[in-house]
DNA sequence: TATTGTTATACTCTATAACTATA
DNA sequence: TATAGTTATAGAGTATAACAATA
């Protein structure tokens, strides 16, 4: 059955997870991926918009973009690093990591309700063995 | 860490297994959504472009394309159903059938070279989660 | 009226190339 | 010369709307 297979089970499960945090994440004003922009510079060390693009795996052309519409929402403030005035450093600002914290909660819920047909221990191993693969 | 979310974990495992199905699948002229296409109308049933669009969960003006390109490509044929003028049924050439079985075995290699992180039972037991939330 | 296939079109996501400024 | 950020642009991949043929 082509269904079974490994390219199809993850872009779908990505699908149905997505379709549960896009609602989750609606009162926030942000979509899955203005999300994880904000969780790595929710992190105590201060990031580079290249730093952060690295970290997420995508491209810094595409991480200008997202920090453009983070910053005109006032989540995000954009500083040039002291010592090194080409880089930017990117902080979230206290809206912003208010909105980090309240939306951490929603995909933490929805990503139970995601893994809800897993019994506790199973969905716990899940979430190892994707992590043992990337 | 942000790196631990569901979403993170599904969209970068997909992304490393397309690096490895991709340059598996090349030999073959097809790429892997052309590969899942194949594969469903692989199964002894006949299908029409509808029902293949809707196993796989795309949309019906999506298919129209790929069966356009695998058409191009003499891999599959379209033919009227003989009871509904409506229906294309689309069927696998005798070519697009050997295709389609090279094709299988290269992207079983690429999965177990992607699973090979983890122990036999534990790429076993992923598979079987993620059937059980898609 | 409803369904299937088709076409035209537009939107989202992403990357490449070329530029500016800084190092 | 090399790096960080930016801009313009283009390419996937996908869906929506409108139409033709058929039911």
């Amino acid at each position: 059955m082509s269904t079974r297979r490994l390219g199809y089970l993850l872009k779908h499960a990505n699908l149905r997870l997505t379709e549960l945090t896009g609602p989750a994440l609606a009162p926030y004003g942000i979509d899955g991926r203005e999300f994880a922009v904000l969780s790595v510079l929710g992190t105590p060390e201060p990031l580079s918009q290249l730093e952060a693009a690295q970290r997420l795996g995508i491209d810094r052309t595409t991480m200008v973009a997202m920090v453009d519409a983070l910053e005109r929402k006032k989540l995000v403030g954009r500083r040039p690093h002291p010592d090194d005035r080409r880089k930017n450093m990117v902080e979230l600002t206290p809206h912003g990591r208010e909105t980090l914290d309240g939306a951490t909660r929603a995909v933490d819920g929805a990503e139970r309700a995601f893994l809800a047909a897993l019994p506790g221990d199973d969905a716990r191993l899940l979430r190892d063995f994707l992590e043992r693969l990337v």
